[in-house]
DNA sequence: CAAATAGTGTCTTTGAGACAATATATC
DNA sequence: GATATATTGTCTCAAAGACACTATTTG
């Protein structure tokens, strides 16, 4: 039935191509999501991922498209950007007969500060539990948040840190209470020091601090070794 | 710079998408992936994935678009696909000023005989050892057929088989050396049975065969709760 | 010294690797 | 019985959980 399928493949109807974000951070001791409501239909004033169209004219790669439509929609490039998801469909958005998007997981530093982008009523943080928990997010971005989530807390969980999860430096006992943050449950102190030691992946700094009335914990960073962990693999967004 | 923005997002020139398909097999002992030979430019008469372009009147999603695409292009779908990764960028392609690639992983049972698409001169098996030290591909199908790769052997060292990749009724050894055969290196006896009947995915039947001359092997077959696996995760191509 | 958190010691459990021993077919 | 593979037994090791203990700071 598809006979004249030897002409150039250009010619045929191409899907509108969307980059949507799952920007986390740690607030108040907990994994948040950020949700921007929409200002326009669809799903006007309904929650959902921030995101934008992918610009052939401007972006060199789904990595560089994630990156400008963080700037342009909350004011910031969030750090440790990587490909989650693609999903794509003939009924996700009205104003496409097809509609891809590629989604990808980052980060930004809890005090920054962000700014409302173009079509966007209101940014907002939400504790991922909750955003799980709600259906009303538009389109299909509720799975999209559950499937991002679940890709952090694997990385987390095999201390594999995404870049700008942690500051610059830091003790064992923040890291920890970081990483329980975005798991979402405790972990064994005594064995969360051992992986993190035997993984090697720290650098003891000279200076010690973390006052309080109690006994100081040592400063570290993390190491080069543990940065190189972007191969070719990950690099081809 | 980007003061127009607030048009419509459906103006804007849209990439190439296209679907290519990582098809894997087990022959002669070692894990195959099947490559084409392009018909026409560009790369022509070069070896490369499989693959087509994304057709919204077709297709209700990607996942149908790689089935449409395996019976289009080698005749038959391949079971057990899943999506690997979606790479995009403005110099993949010369035939688009933009063009995009959703990857999907497969599998073909070895036997079955496959036909030559259009725009395809021949088919081949390639051990995927040759394949990814060969630089002789097509665009960057020698990265994506690596990913391809770490993506499968991840599945099966966890003992997630993918659909289609195990024959109807198998004896626990015969699973090993498929799993070996898969991994590219062999594997414990006792801990793989361990493994094994610990994940509780079999179900054992009442016959028993596998003849020659030495104690037969008991036969089982996958049970039903190994096959939920694919949750609504998995299911959003 | 009291309080509070950092860091260590160590016992136990679990899962996996190694390898020996036993079981059951065919010839 | 000889042979070949299936299946079990068991020793060892490595990583993780549990929990008690020690260390070091401030007030």
């Amino acid at each position: 039935m598809t006979n004249k399928d030897n002409s150039e493949p250009t010619i045929y109807p191409m899907p509108l191509v969307r980059v949507d974000l799952a920007v986390f951070s740690i607030q108040e001791g907990c994994l948040k999501v950020l949700l921007s409501q929409r200002k326009e239909a669809p799903f006007k004033n309904k929650w959902g991922l921030p995101g934008g169209v992918l610009r052939i004219d401007l972006d060199e790669s789904f990595h560089a498209a994630a990156k400008r439509i963080g700037v342009e929609r909350i004011g910031i490039a969030p750090t440790g950007l990587q490909q989650v998801v693609t999903v794509g469909g003939a009924k996700r958005d009205p104003r496409a007969p097809w509609a891809v998007s590629v989604v990808f997981r980052g980060m930004v530093k809890p005090d920054l500060q962000l700014s409302l982008g173009k079509r966007i009523n209101a940014l907002e943080w939400r504790p991922v539990t909750d955003a799980g928990a709600s259906s009303e997010l538009a389109f299909d971005h509720r799975d999209l948040i559950e499937l991002a989530v679940i890709d952090i807390r694997n990385k987390v969980r095999e201390l594999h840190f995404p870049e700008g999860t942690l500051p610059d430096t830091f003790t064992i006992p923040e890291l920890q209470a970081l990483s329980e943050e975005i798991l979402g449950h405790p972990l064994d102190k005594v064995t969360f020091r051992r992986r993190v030691l035997a993984k090697e992946i720290l650098v003891e700094l000279s200076e010690e601090l973390r006052g309080g009335a109690h006994r100081p914990a040592k400063i570290y960073t993390l190491n080069s070794k543990s940065m190189k962990a972007k191969t070719k693999l990950n690099a081809n967004n």
